[in-house]
DNA sequence: CCGCGTTCCTGGGAGC
DNA sequence: TGCTCCCAGGAACGCG
């Protein structure tokens, strides 16, 4: 599940890859995974256009262009933005192809399709990624306890809830979101409206090493991420709680349990997290 | 405004 | 062995 970690991991081993390249044709096999503008007008917007750089957005991979264009892209659950020569076969689901002229292809593969790409032309208002909505990146210097405390303490969502809120703060999803709040010692479903100010401290400080060791082992993979030169990520063995439900608390020895909170599952030691 | 349930989609695993 | 069912989850949407 391609959160932060994951599409920054995208991000850097896309950007050796693409960056300098020209698009010179994008091959749409599946339309409805290109959702503005109208899938003729994106193909025929994106030929010839060079990219300049690599960018992110919260989960929201961003390739600016030299014109100023922006090719947005979310990979939700199952996607995968992917730079290979064109001799490889094209994995399962791929919907999108551009190729470029330094022999390589970028190619936009999602089993689900939950995934989408966006043009956004220079000067127009994305007001159709959803990427307008996002709160604070986590490294921003905004984003704090007092933050935190001001859009969730008078909230009654649960804590899980509060901080998988893309509109709250950008970036975190079901992994990161229980790492953090292990790291913190705050259980899942703890109201927001109960969470007193060193927890806010506990909550926003633990965000920041969560993510940025996630990017030091370039994103965890189950089963479906893979950064953009195909590799999967290294992170597993370093989680605390996610998944590992039954087994030992690292700290404490107890059992990982599992609840549901607000429909997501969630991993946390009871006795660790309060 | 707020919180909750539903929806989209496919593959993998559990259970019979 | 083979079928069906459930579940994973990001985010939009609709409902009360």
């Amino acid at each position: 599940m391609p959160e932060l970690p994951e599409i920054e991991t995208v991000k850097r081993t896309l950007t050796p890859l693409i960056c300098g390249a020209t698009i010179q044709s994008c091959r749409i096999i599946r339309p409805e995974v290109i959702k503005h503008p109208a899938p003729g007008d994106f193909a025929l917007l994106l030929r010839g256009q060079r990219i300049a750089s690599a960018g992110r957005r919260g989960k929201y991979l961003l390739l600016n262009l030299t014109g100023g264009d922006t090719l947005i892209a979310h990979l939700r659950m199952t996607g995968r933005m992917l730079c290979a020569p064109p001799e490889h076969a094209l994995p399962l689901h791929t919907h999108v192809v551009f190729e470029l002229d330094n022999g390589c292809e970028l190619r936009f593969a999602d089993t689900r399709r939950f995934g989408g790409l966006w043009l956004q032309r220079a000067g127009e208002t994305d007001d159709f990624s959803g990427k307008q909505r996002l709160g604070p990146e986590p490294f921003d210097a905004c984003f704090g306890a007092d933050y935190l405390k001001a859009r969730l303490g008078k909230r009654r969502i649960t804590i899980k809830q509060g901080i998988l809120d893309q509109a709250v703060v950008a970036g975190l999803g079901n992994i990161y979101a229980d790492e953090a709040l292990y790291l913190a010692g705050i259980a899942p479903d703890r109201r927001t409206d109960s969470i007193s100010y060193a927890e806010w401290q506990a909550m926003a400080a633990a965000i920041i090493p969560v993510l940025e060791s996630a990017i030091a082992h370039n994103g965890t993979t189950f089963s479906d991420y893979l950064d953009g030169a195909g590799r999967e990520g290294q992170n597993l063995p370093y989680l605390q709680v996610y998944r590992r439900t039954g087994q030992p608390c690292r700290h404490c020895g107890t059992a990982i349990a599992r609840i549901k909170v607000g429909g997501r599952s969630s991993h946390y030691c009871p006795v660790c997290q309060k």
